[in-house]
DNA sequence: ACTTCCAATCTACATCTGTAAAGAATGCGT
DNA sequence: ACGCATTCTTTACAGATGTAGATTGGAAGT
């Protein structure tokens, strides 16, 4: 059952981030949505997407001669991927440091504070 | 004064932890310490040291016959680099739902929500 | 049927990454 | 001064990634 752990790079991110938004789509809507960003080419985005294809990042059928995508993994697995992939490699799997750093690098208002205070209390009473 | 966001791939982050550990030291030293979690050969830790120096990420210097290597960045930057990736990529630079996923997929014990909780409890009166 | 347009397929190529062998150089013990 | 051990240097090569041109095939209009 256990997922094997996706990973991305920076483009596929670009990628999976417009199917997910579209889906189910074709190659050249994701091409459109993303050629503002990156200007990438149509077979820019073809190749990636079919490269993620045979990663099982996303899935493709043919429908007549259209080649329509959708992804095969969540957001949330891809997500909790390089989130754990951080983890591993940066802190060594522990979690309270990387906390910290977040914590520390980042400039959080009071409001932002409050809510992951929140989180931590629900979390606390879910655990029995 | 802005850091140029570090980004190591996994075999540097082996490398760099090593280094960190043992700095200033030589290419036969890392190799040494690396050999029993990784098996690499001399010339492959050789080659990634070097390829490091040029992307910035140690530092060399000959003495002698022998090549120094240090650290140039700290860990804490190289954390940060890995933390700000993710962020970026996959959670769009929002932080809560980052804690969020980190919650949701580690399975914490009460001691551990608690060194949370005081975390940011700190943060907050820390902020006036 | 002929043109046109769009999507698809194929091919390409530079750079980066992972991994290492082979050969050159140098310091050390005798 | 000579051979040995250790480290360095050079070169290599396969696979992944970023990026895209050229060519083909089919659908749709006229």
């Amino acid at each position: 059952m256990s997922k094997p752990t996706v990973e991305l790079t920076e483009s596929e991110w670009s990628v999976i981030k417009a199917v997910w938004e579209t889906e189910p789509c074709t190659a050249p809507v994701i091409q459109e949505k993303l050629f503002k960003p990156t200007g990438w080419h149509y077979s820019t985005v073809r190749t990636l997407m079919d490269r993620m294809v045979v990663k099982g990042v996303l899935k493709a059928k043919k429908e007549g001669k259209l080649t329509i995508y959708q992804s095969a993994v969540t957001r949330a697995q891809a997500q909790s991927g390089e989130l754990f992939y951080a983890l591993k490699h940066a802190f060594n799997g522990a979690l309270t440091p990387m906390v910290q750093c977040l914590l520390e690098n980042n400039d959080l208002d009071a409001e932002e504070l409050a809510k992951l205070e929140a989180m931590i209390k629900a979390k606390k009473s879910a655990k029995k």
